[in-house]
Order: structure tokens, then sequence, then C-alpha cells
DNA sequence: CCTGCGTCCTGATTTAGATCAGTCCAGCCC
DNA sequence: GGGCTGGACTGATCTAAATCAGGACGCAGG
């Protein structure tokens, strides 16, 4: 494959969309100057803030989520290493969401100037963007499905591996399993259920020899049982070659 | 208020994020040469489609949606004039969804190289339609924390309120209510609940005079008890003056 | 050392909403 | 007119998941 892989996942997710050039790897790198760190628990952003930075995320875990009036709270997404985070928040006049780090996060920070700067000099990058953008949108509509038309089980294990698919694209899971710093607390959450519920259908997995979710690992037993139980597609992130040459 | 507000509803929306300049507004006309006519129920985009078209809403209402093995059918929103639709359709390999009219539909054809060419000639113009998109994942995410923590009631009122709040915004509803198209069944489909749900909670709603919901009409006969009961935020939505001039 | 605290885990009970199985009515076609 | 069809509407029953109310374990801090 031609494609130059430059050092950050944001680059080598967003070369898989559009084949850039060395002077758009260029400008996307120089997004990355920024460099910060963030402990785990310390919210990066917080609706109703007016900042307007976003982030790259270089390593850890983050998640995206919204607090209602009553106190629960939903989950949107998670967010890996590659992922950009809080576009929204400088896109608007305030943050209409929270992010927070589960683990120690490295990030760089983007500014709004910086990335109008980037698509000035490179229109193809804002392609590129558009695209990253509309993934992610295509990810939260798939959580959407999942809670609205998927009882416990089925969301549970559909969740578990859209995230073991996207930590594989970034060589952070197999087949086998992969590292995973939920609890399940979060995990409830994430899939709109009470944590008991979840902690329930997690035995039924683990008796079943399906699937099991222990010591912040996350154990593919049967991944093509967990497949076919969650009707999982497992075509929906595959992105092969560069549609946009 | 200086903003040159040119006959279409897009360019109109578009304009309240970023201050449009002549040549823009031009460019912006140009999407729209390809003017076409779709019959309700005739759906515009399928999954697994290849063609690669998306449009720009000019009059009646459309909704995207995704059909589960099982036959389960989960609508993630709705459309309405000036909205755009079916991009992820063209800037992926093949559509993730499926997008039906409810009522005879008129809507501008835009293909994946006009949309470039624009974004080449204007790059404010790219970071404009990034708002627009990153608006409606604004929305979709709204409608997640609406299935996944919101009760049946709460959920419902909350999604015809926003309904409302989009069709106030090009002129289509007030606070006294609006026309809608949609039947119990389509609501249902929307919120994740059984028809036979929405209807009681629907009657409910009628027998507290809070909402009518009958004949093609929403009637908010108590707005303000509804925007209580719903926790509806009423900022959320309010694009007041460009951002980006 | 004991005191918390967080995470995991469980049984018993309750409830929101689904499913089943219809009725009623308006519009439409022959 | 009679026979459809599609939407609105309803009572009875069932069930998935929430809630309540706890126990057990590990570990960080005084």
């Amino acid at each position: 494959m031609p494609i130059p892989v430059q050092e950050s996942p944001f680059a080598r997710k967003l070369g898989a969309y559009v084949a850039l050039t060395d002077t758009e790897f260029a400008i996307l790198a120089a997004l990355h100057k920024r460099r910060r760190i963030f402990p785990a628990g310390q919210d990066m952003i917080y609706q109703g803030q007016s900042v307007r930075a976003a982030y790259i995320l270089a390593s850890g875990w983050v998640c995206s989520y919204k607090i209602l009036p009553g106190g629960a709270r939903q989950i949107v997404d998670f967010q890996i290493p590659g992922d950009f985070l809080g576009l929204r928040s400088i896109l608007f006049r305030a943050a209409d969401h929270n992010v927070e780090p589960l683990t120690r996060v490295t990030a760089s920070e983007v500014l709004a100037s910086d990335l109008i700067d980037a698509f000035t000099r490179t229109p193809r990058l804002a392609t590129a963007v558009l695209w990253a953008v509309s993934r992610d949108e295509a990810m939260v509509v798939e959580h959407l499905i999942n809670i609205g038309r998927r009882d416990a089980m089925q969301r549970t294990v559909h969740f578990l591996l859209e995230l073991g698919a996207r930590l594989m694209l970034v060589g952070l899971g197999t087949k086998e399993g992969y590292a995973c710093p939920l609890s399940q607390y979060v995990l409830a959450d994430a899939l709109g259920l009470s944590a008991v519920h979840v902690n329930r259908i997690l035995r039924q997995l683990r008796e079943r020899h399906l699937l099991t979710f222990r010591n912040g690992k996350v154990i593919f037993d049967d991944f093509d049982g967990l497949v076919e139980l969650a009707e999982f597609d497992l075509a929906y992130l595959d992105q092969s070659g560069p549609l946009l040459r």
C-alpha cells in the first residue's frame, strides 16, 4: 500500500479516506503542536463551557456524555486513540456535552482558527475531516439503533463487538479480545441500562461461554457466536483503500 | 440583520452560521441546479445503495431509518425543508441507512463532485457544511439521550417539542403547534416504542390538556407545561447571529 | 489495625412498556 | 351498496428490566 503512514493515528485514519499528499500530511502534523495531558476523571470539556478547543486523542480512553436534570447520565460514545473529540464544542457557541477521560490521556489541542486555517490551505483536508465526522455520526446512529431496538443482551454484545472492531483498526485489539478500562457502571450508562442488569447480562455471557468481561479485559470466548447473537455487521467499519484520490 | 437571505432555506441555515459573501451564495445556488421530485413512500436512498447522491430538501418531510434483521425499524431522524440529507451516502462506499419521503418531496440532488468542487472554491463553505453536519449530529445525540434515559411520556413530549423548535426556525411552526404528517406508527418507530403505547401516551397528554396530536396536526395546549414536563432546553437549537465572519 | 470506598455481585419485588387480540371509523375502489 | 384498507383506539395479559436491599472483596489512607 503506497499510503505514507505518518506518526499520528488520526493522520492514518484520514489517510484511509483521502490519499493525502506530503504537504497535506505536513499541515496535519502542524495541528498536533499543542500536546496536553489529562488525568483520569477530570473533565476536559463540559456542558456550557465556551473555551472552544477540540482535541485529537493520542493515547487513553475518554467518554462523551450528557447529564439530565434528574441526575441520570447517558454516555454517547467512547473515544479511543486517533479519534477527534469535541468538534461540536468549537463549532457551537458553547459545548453541548461533557468529555471525561477514563484513563490518563494525552491529546493535541486544536483551536477553531487552526482548523479553519488548515481547511483554507487544503480543502481536501476539509472533505477528509467531514468524512471522519460522518463516521462518528454513523457510530452514534448505530448506538441509537442499539438502545432503541435491541434487548439488553444483544445490545451489550453489539456494543462490545463494535468497540473491539474500532480497537482492531488502531491495533489495540484482536478477535481474542482487548484491554478495556470500563467499569460495569460506565458500561451501564453507555447502554442505557442499570448497573445491576448489566452485571446479570455479563454473568449470562460468561456462563454461556460467549464472552468474559473481567479485570479490565474483554475476552471473546466465542467470537462467531457473538457476531451471530448480536447480528453484528462485520463490514460496517471496514474501510479498504482511499475513496478520494 | 445584514445577512442577504437568498431563496433556499439551506442557504439561510448556513448563513446563520457563517456570514456568506455573494460569491459564496452563488456557489451555493449552483448546488441547486438538479431539482427532483419524489412521491411519498418511495425510498430516495436505501441501505447498500452505491449511487452516491445526496439531497438538499426544499419541501416536504422525509425520514432516515434503519431496518434490523428481525424486521424492527428504528427511525433515526426526520428531515424538514432546509435540511441536508444522505451526506453519509456520498462520503461512504455505500449508503448505511434508508431515506423515505413521508410526503411528496422536492429536493436538489448534490453529487460528491459538486460538493468537493464547491469546497475547493470556497473553504469557508466547507466549515459551514461541517457545522450543519455537526448540528445534525447534535440532534441525533439528543435523540439518543431521549431513548436511553427518558420514559415514554417525557420522550414523546421532548421529541414533539424539538420538532416544533426546528419547524419554527424555518417558519413552519409556532408555539401554538404545527402541521405534522406523521402517523402514530411512524412516531412509535422514531421513539423506540410500540404504536399501542404511543397511542396511550397521546391520550394521556390530551386528557391532561397538554398536547393534542390529531388530524395531521400537533397542537401545544400548554407549551410551558410541556417544556417543564420534558425538561426541554429552549436554547439548544437557538442560533443568534453568525459565529464566523 | 480498622474505616471507608469503589467495584462486583446477588435475590426479591415492582413496574413500564410490549404483545395479543381485537373494535371502530373514514376513505376508496369496483 | 359491499368489500377493502389503513389509521386510531382499547382491555387483558405478559415480561424485560428497574429498583430495593443488601453481601463480599480489595485496597488506600489515617
